[in-house]
DNA sequence: TGAGGCAATGTTATCGCTAACATTTAGTAG
DNA sequence: CTACTAAATGTTAGCGATAACATTGCCTCA
């Protein structure tokens, strides 16, 4: 059964009786061949096993069908959903993605991943990095073709998918004040992301509107981060009775912390994540929180960019609102 | 700033003043070609911003530096970074990756996987599916390019890479026996996958050489699965003092059922997990578990694929030794 | 001193396709 | 019946590299 040797166009051609550029429009789908001539020609392809050349296409029309991801943090859920999701998304259109790893920390690594993309000759590119700084070195560095973020700062003209984290920041915080707390403490991502950033000021702008001062914690997203912060604050003489921490996985560092020191929740602290993985569930208490769509959010990215490839495209800017997911860490504030 | 048009090879070799031949000479490192010359041409290129066509390159060559990955369950940790850590080998080795999810359970879904795959004309494959069925039709599909599997069933003249999930299954059940523990239930992964027979094969060849008797109870890798099991298993009656569960997700979920249930773990029943999650630090209590090396892994199995396609393999399977993590969910078994 | 050999470079053909233009065929209008 | 048009197909020329072979120049050695 061993092909001695790949079939081409013109073995195609010659099979099917037609001339190499017939084939060429059968594969294209071009109107003008009459269906007799488009089966015969598909019978020809299908008896050699005839596979078209990718190679041979981008080198002759000069489009690659290759799209780039560079994503970092790609081991968390969130980043791999959405990555998955837009591949899925991507070949359901014929399209291939080359996805590249990076470390959005070292600039170096953001231009070497880009470099090695644009020597493929990619026609769109996705970020997949929250980090800001990343993004900006990416948006510089590529000026040819469109660009979509995902997650991330943008402007105006710049296609863009996100969350609305600044919405959920605020969910999350009108929902504590709602049961009645005041002294609700933020443990935010790090400086530099933006989801840090607009969950932060969600929560910022709610508690300001509701005349509440706002005190804010850096975190890092970690749970060991969680932890140690949750070993650390000063719950009881501050009187502190709730807090908002801007990720699920530090929150699980959180209640350890707090199951550590016989603090209680909900019962003496009110907690509520960013989130909702699956294990945010089966938490002990399981865990308030709010869910981002990560599969809406790499399909809608992923149209974006091709519809803007194709000419297609109307909008520059989407966004997704998380939803609130109420379960056992949130409770009314103990009365006095 | 604008390129009216991207340079090629005979700009460049107009540029330095030699035959476009020396210019692809220069871009292959071709030993044959004076310093002298070499300089030239390579300023030739810096200063017309020349990049080289993979297309072009891989339709004169038929090499067109692309691999091709087939990854399925993505979302979870483990295939996430296995891809994660490949492509990172293979781009320090200047090849690019295509990655394709796939639901392994959906044979369409596998055999449209590896077509979109084909037509770009990869060069080599690796399969992160460890449902075997999945793994059968990939290998059946391909015949022409090397292919490596990673964690998953392997016949000794293929390229494979795998935990040794044996090994960490009888490691997992000694520590129990170790520990005085008679009585000890396996809960396992789901059938069909190469990881869940592995270990609870071992779990059985550890019970078996102990004198004791084995009992598997089918899970499936969902936490959700682990909380069920955990509530209608009937620990007390049965004298159980002890569980072997084929994931960690499954673990937590298991925990949580036992602590809603007031059944102290380790105090009461002793379990030990398997893959080492981050989260698998913070639970509560903190759970006794099998390391997986994922990074390893994807590093080994990308070098054995590499090594294949260039020529200079060695060996055609690699091992790693899964190690046990001891933490609080484990004691010794209660005097009677 | 001239033949042989090697190092460095040049020339031509080719990879498998698409683009652009050319040709054929058939149908229609005057 | 001729001329014009549109539909269907054919012909020729690249796309940007590598492969294979050809050529040049200089050095070595008998």
């Amino acid at each position: 059964m061993a092909n001695p040797k790949q079939a081409n166009i013109y073995d195609v051609a010659r099979l099917a009786k037609v001339s190499h550029q017939t084939v060429s429009r059968v594969l294209n789908n071009n109107p003008s061949i009459r269906p007799e001539t488009k089966t015969r020609v598909l019978k020809a392809m299908e008896s050699l096993g005839y596979r078209p050349s990718l190679a041979a296409r981008a080198l002759a029309s000069s489009r690659s069908k290759m799209l780039g991801i560079l994503s970092s943090d790609t081991d968390f859920t969130g980043p791999a959903a959405m990555v998955h999701h837009m591949e899925a998304a991507a070949r359901a259109q014929g399209y291939f993605v080359v996805t590249v790893g990076i470390d959005a920390n070292d600039e170096e690594s953001v231009q070497s991943g880009i470099d090695h993309l644009m020597k493929l000759g990619i026609e769109g590119l996705a970020l997949v990095t929250p980090q800001l700084r990343a993004v900006e070195i990416a948006r510089a560095a590529v000026s040819d073709i469109p660009v979509v973020t995902l997650d991330s700062m943008y402007r105006m003209d710049e296609l863009a998918v996100s969350v609305d984290n600044f919405a959920g920041g605020a969910a999350a915080t009108q929902h504590l004040i709602d049961l009645g707390h005041r002294n609700i403490v933020h443990i935010s991502g790090p400086q530099g992301w933006f989801e840090s950033t607009t969950r932060a000021a969600g929560y910022t702008a709610t508690m300001l509107n509701a005349n509440l001062t706002p005190q804010v914690i850096d975190g890092d997203w970690q749970i060991e981060t969680g932890y140690r912060i949750g070993k650390k604050l000063d719950v009881e003489s501050k009187d502190i009775t709730a807090i908002f921490i801007a990720n699920d996985r530090m929150a699980f560092g959180l209640l350890h912390a707090m199951r550590e020191r016989g603090i209680e929740v909900p019962k003496q602290l009110s907690i509520v994540g960013f989130d909702d993985l699956e294990e945010s569930t089966y938490s002990s208490p399981p865990l308030t929180t709010l869910r981002q769509d990560f599969k809406e959010l790499g399909n809608r990215a992923m149209n974006l960019l091709l519809a803007e490839i194709s000419g297609t495209s109307t909008k520059k800017l989407d966004r997704l609102i998380p939803e609130l997911i109420l379960r056992g860490s949130t409770a009314a504030v103990p009365k006095l």
